[in-house]
DNA sequence: TGAGTGATTGACT
DNA sequence: GTCAATCACTCAT
């Protein structure tokens, strides 16, 4: 697999490398958002293995309308309340799953929502399950790119460090990064928390 | 127990 | 540009 990444980061995961992404998730979501630009998110299943690169981020915080956790812990977004680097997954319009990167401390309640990824890796798979072609509209899209590398409600709250499934590994920081505001939401929309990699063609929206 | 909502997508006018 | 699909969750009875 040539996931293009630092000789130190790539490969078995070392206890140092996993302590060392901990304490970079361990920051406010607006910051551990743009940085997780880059990074390689991996699904093993039976069917195969998919990774793409993440291209779009969007941040969510506790204090925030437009958040989940805005109104305190429930059974739903308990996850985003627990260690950073943990996946939290939510169904949504009753058809689509949304894949989150915890952050912050424990109980701070936020999260990186993925909005986009370019594939890597198992993109024929990726092709089966979205039952498209084009490689370009296979994963530019929060809902889209969840059914690409099969991922749903099973994956909620896998720590994205340490499972030999679902994995989040360190990439090459992109060039340029574009703030803007966030897309989709109906509350807050003001706060510039949406991030993206400039000129990639695989994010969901200019 | 029931109504309203939604961090979306794809099809259609 | 508009709108339907479809259901887990939340909040108000």
């Amino acid at each position: 697999m040539n996931l293009n990444m630092p000789n130190k980061l790539r490969g078995r995961r070392s206890k140092d490398n996993i302590d060392q992404l901990r304490q970079l998730l361990m920051q406010d979501a607006s910051v551990v958002a743009p940085l997780l630009l880059g990074f390689i998110v991996v699904h093993r299943t039976n069917d195969g293995l998919c990774a793409g690169r993440i291209v779009e981020t969007e941040a969510y915080q506790a204090d925030d309308p437009a958040s989940h956790t805005h109104k305190g812990v429930s059974p739903r977004n308990r996850v985003m309340f627990g260690e950073p680097g943990h996946a939290y997954v939510y169904f949504t319009y009753g058809m689509h799953y949304c894949l989150n990167v915890v952050a912050g401390k424990i109980e701070d309640g936020q999260g990186v929502l993925i909005r986009a990824l370019e594939p890597v890796e198992g993109i024929e798979l990726m092709k089966e399950r979205r039952g498209i072609e084009e490689v370009i509209r296979l994963t530019n899209g929060p809902g889209k790119l969840t059914q690409a590398l099969g991922i749903g409600l099973k994956q909620n709250g896998k720590d994205l460090l340490r499972d030999k499934h679902l994995m989040l590994l360190a990439g090459v920081p992109p060039k340029e990064v574009v703030q803007t505001k966030r897309i989709g939401i109906t509350r807050a929309v003001d706060r510039p928390w949406r991030f993206y990699i400039k000129n990639s063609p695989f994010i969901s929206k200019p």
